[in-house]
DNA sequence: ACTTGGCACTCCGTCCACGGGAGTGCCAAG
DNA sequence: CTTGGCACTCCCGTGGACGGAGTGCCAAGT
């Protein structure tokens, strides 16, 4: 049914239609590219390839263009990876290398995906979920008011300072530190805060309300935190790539980027850092976005994906390459997680 | 030379205008407005305004749009502010208390401009360099690996992690903590900083290396943070407001929300919190938003202007109505600030 | 059985001419 | 100084004509 050749036409017309934007027709198609055959025959391998689903033409008597279907059968069967030169891959790691904290990392990534794919780039800030405690930090900054620092696996700092019901000396604050850290370090976080509970109790009754009012504070912090809806947006400048139809790519794609939890979903789940997750028109899960596809990974230190970063662009961006710079992007940020 | 009625035209052309966003006409004026003439007398006020420059027809023959120095008289001259509505009050004020950190309060800030101008709002982070260091924050994370924190009295806090030459015990972390905080709290940034690198040379000489290390790096991150560099922007949807010329209006503005530099020049410098800065079309500097304006105040806790917040909208804009939401919205956060 | 050249057909996009409509500028009268 | 009248200008939407690109099908060739 699908033999080679209508394979190789499929692969042509998307490449064509790739780089010019426009319905490509049988004509331009042998021009272009070495079939070695007629535009007739390329006329009846398009009839078929739109019997099938793979191609579609806009209006009678006009080019091809590929369907959803068609551009999942290209990325699917007909892509060889086209690797990052190597002045590309020195840019990603001496940019990346050169952050000094998380946010850092994160706001450089975001920056290099863009440039790279000439997309719209998300990154998702590492999630905590799946990080561990490293420390737990408390800052007496007033006799009632104290400072609550929490660090994580991945290198997120979150902070804030909480009100005491009592005046607290600086020899309780060091006994809290101890048995907070004691308890909660190396756990994963979701653990953390059912280990952290049963703290309190351990304090003589006068400090007790006092150690509550911490640890309230402390699992507040790390059950806000694992809702894990941060996340960092670059290349908006790229939705002029879109096309020319504002009302129906870019408007939507607009409304989107102003809803985190949206693009959240759009990500998807964080699949491993090898694999890549690419959804095509339709396959994404909003309807407005249906010319719209989002190629994603996951990332993170080691071989575990905390969390996931991508590109959203129109159904109609060059694949390979974008597939190439996600993936490549993933790993190195992934690297740069690890070493710190 | 401009009488009260010319004038009474001008605030008319500019309030129906930025209404329908049509260039507007003698008849459908004095259809509008209870002006008290007949149209005739107002094409003569108008063709007076145009010699005097506040007014311009695209085209012989069609209706008068504002230019930018009408616009300029409008606000200068016109305006009567226009104060929120109760409930739009306490809307503000309830959705800002809501927030526990800085962060959240930057974005709840510019979420909630966005929201009420209908524009693209931008927020710049609190600059630390006006503000004073609170506390100095040490944490051994390993034998040579120290945490670094740094909190503002901004609410700000900034961390790093760095290498130490040598492995240090808890007893000279201590030290080295209650030193750099006798040294820098209460201190303003700019002053911390000089104040800092005399502390390195009141340890003994084995421990100085390290201590000179610690210092450095955070030297490093105040002089990195007073670069200020940090904003916040929400709202792109609104864009699609801009107009239907996306190639002249849309596009620049994308351009330009991805280069944060040029953002801070946009906004200006911080003026005082009960000021506005409303630079209309040409006045701004950038001339690929030629028919963009920009309306920005200063804000923080007290009566000083830590950092700008502002919109960006097209030149045809609700003045009177942006102008009181962009100052309501900067007292509102400001007095969030002076409360943490 | 597949490929190829030929040919008629379809449909889009563009150009152009046309007319209605909104708005102006000017003038003369109140 | 204001007002009604009037001729004029120019935009913009409509509709028909036309060229071009591309298709589908058929009959002949390999």
């Amino acid at each position: 049914m699908l033999d080679d050749r209508k394979l190789d036409v499929l692969r042509a017309i998307v490449e064509d239609y790739v780089a010019t934007q426009e319905p490509v027709g049988s004509k331009s198609l042998v021009d272009r590219h070495q079939l070695g055959v007629s535009p007739a025959t390329v006329r009846n391998d398009m009839a078929a390839l739109e019997d099938d689903g793979f191609i579609t033409q806009p209006h009678t008597s006009a080019g091809r263009i590929p369907t959803d279907k068609g551009y999942r059968l290209f990325v699917d069967k007909l892509t060889t990876v086209k690797p990052l030169t190597a002045a590309e891959k020195r840019a990603i790691s001496s940019f990346l290398e050169g952050a000094h904290d998380l946010d850092d990392v994160v706001q450089r990534t975001v920056r290099m995906l863009a440039q790279l794919t000439r997309q719209v780039a998300i990154v998702q800030y590492p999630s905590l979920s799946k990080s561990t405690v490293r420390h737990v930090e408390l800052v007496a900054l007033s006799p009632s008011r104290l400072l609550l620092v929490l660090i994580s696996s991945s290198g997120r700092v979150e902070q804030r300072v909480t009100e005491l019901p009592d005046a607290v000396d600086e020899a309780l604050v060091a006994d809290l530190r101890a048995r907070l850290n004691a308890a909660a370090v190396g756990q994963r976080l979701s653990e953390a805060s059912t280990r952290l509970v049963g703290v309190a109790d351990r304090f003589p009754p006068d400090d007790r309300s006092t150690a509550a009012r911490v640890i309230d504070t402390l699992v507040e912090m790390i059950s806000d935190e694992r809702s894990d809806d941060r996340l960092v947006i670059g290349g908006t400048n790229n939705l002029s790539r879109f096309g020319d139809d504002f009302e129906h790519s870019i408007k939507p794609m607009l409304e989107v980027l102003e809803e985190h939890v949206v693009l959240l979903k759009l990500l998807g789940e964080a699949s491993s850092p090898s694999m890549l997750t690419v959804r095509i028109g339709h396959e994404q899960p909003y309807q407005e976005l249906s010319s719209t596809s989002v190629v994603a990974t996951g990332y993170g230190p080691g071989a575990e994906a905390l969390a996931t970063l991508g590109i959203v662009g129109p159904t109609r961006m060059d694949y390979p390459g974008t597939m190439a710079a996600v993936r490549a992007v993933a790993r190195y940020v992934s690297n740069v997680l690890d070493d710190s």
